[in-house]
DNA sequence: AACCTTCGTGATAGCCTCTAACTAAATCTG
DNA sequence: CAGATTTAGTTAGAGGCTATCACGAAGGTT
């Protein structure tokens, strides 16, 4: 998964290996979560001994670090494929469909970026890059809407404390829409993928339309 | 705990011991998060050798699971002084703030309730009792919200889809909101619980109160 | 053909969960 | 009180994991 510029024979092997490794760990992932992910189950799945991963991983970390950068490139670019799609260009329904089918056709990896974290972890700086396009996309889709209603309390403040939005030109209330958009959407998604609202009898799918409802039509 | 109707010395002592296992349980939980729990190391924190532990839990799941039902009893406890301590008895606000001191307090224990789940594991039929229990305070406190706005369609939907407030008079609205309380507060708590809001450079507690002012005001 | 880099191996250390057999202590019972 | 029984804790060990190391066996390079 995106490492194929490769030119040697050997580069175009080890990619190979790095890439299908990367796949049973997935695998492992989709089924039993990322807990537990198993570099010695993977190795025997592959027809490999244990240590020999670590020809190709510096270790679990390392592997879990990639899948998390991998995961992380794969909603950035679902979502930019979504506001490409749609005509008016940056559709905030749009990236909101496109976030929910993307969460749901593989929940675990969800949480593997938005999910609990492991309290030592930090992220490379390269992952907070994704984060940081991915955080393009919506406020350019808040800035693209109409701003009516009174100005919030916390649009003030957000005036005042932007600097996750450096360098954009998306107005407070936009900013405020982003965030909004980001929390309340991730509510709904988090529960309804850990299963907290199984048999409880309503559709989760038609809160999340509600509640993008309620965002489009909001201040 | 709340294991404390022992009679003979001997339920004393084993009691006690849980307790105290429990105790370094969640001193392991709140520093390294629920996946790095050791009863090997917490067994040499007391300075027992290691099957020892087996004497006071099946394994490391039963535990685990106990630690779940304690969070869930917490929670709803605090909840529960809230609702209580307030003049109103079940008001919105209350709840809100009580959850959110009580998530910031231990954020590890919030993930332990809410967080991503494991995979294969189904919560025994008493923690689903509590956690009806936080519903209900939570639907008491907004059957008692004035509900003046347009019927939302997903309220519609909730009319016919209504297994989880079973015998609670909330109307559909109530229920709407109760729901939306729900996720709204938890997409803020746990992103900025997990970290996802840090370096960011504005104040979650702004963007928690400022949904929470929205909870309040709109139908 | 000789060299050197890389891949995969088995061995090993050190964690972990959990079971089994055994000892020692506390409790219950006649 | 003395014997029988239950319970707490021990060590030993199986089997899992991450990770390191030293070694042989390939592969590409000159």
């Amino acid at each position: 998964m995106a490492e194929s510029g490769a030119k040697t024979p050997r580069e175009r092997y080890r990619a190979q290996v790095r890439a299908e490794i990367k796949q049973h760990a997935w695998e492992q992932i989709a089924t039993a979560g990322a807990s537990a992910l198993s570099l010695n189950a993977i190795a025997k799945q592959m027809g490999l001994s244990g240590p020999a991963l670590y020809r190709y991983f510096a270790g679990r970390d390392e592997l879990i670090t990639e899948l998390v950068r991998d995961a992380y490139r794969s909603l950035a670019d679902t979502l930019r494929m979504a506001t490409e799609a749609s005509k008016s260009g940056a559709d905030i329904a749009a990236l909101a469909h496109a976030l929910r089918d993307w969460a749901l056709e593989d929940p675990n990896r969800y949480f593997l970026v938005y999910g609990t974290p492991v309290p030592g972890y930090h992220a490379p700086d390269d992952i907070t890059v994704i984060a940081d396009g991915i955080m393009r996309m919506l406020l350019d889709a808040c800035t693209a809407l109409p701003s009516d209603g009174p100005a919030a309390p916390f649009a003030e403040h957000l005036q005042e404390h932007r600097r996750w939005a450096e360098g954009h030109p998306a107005p407070p209330a936009a900013l405020h829409r982003a965030l909004v958009f980001w929390t309340r959407l991730h509510g709904v998604l988090s529960l309804e993928a850990a299963g907290h609202f199984a048999g409880m009898g309503f559709d989760p799918g038609q809160l999340y339309a509600a509640e993008l409802d309620d965002l489009r039509r909001q201040p």
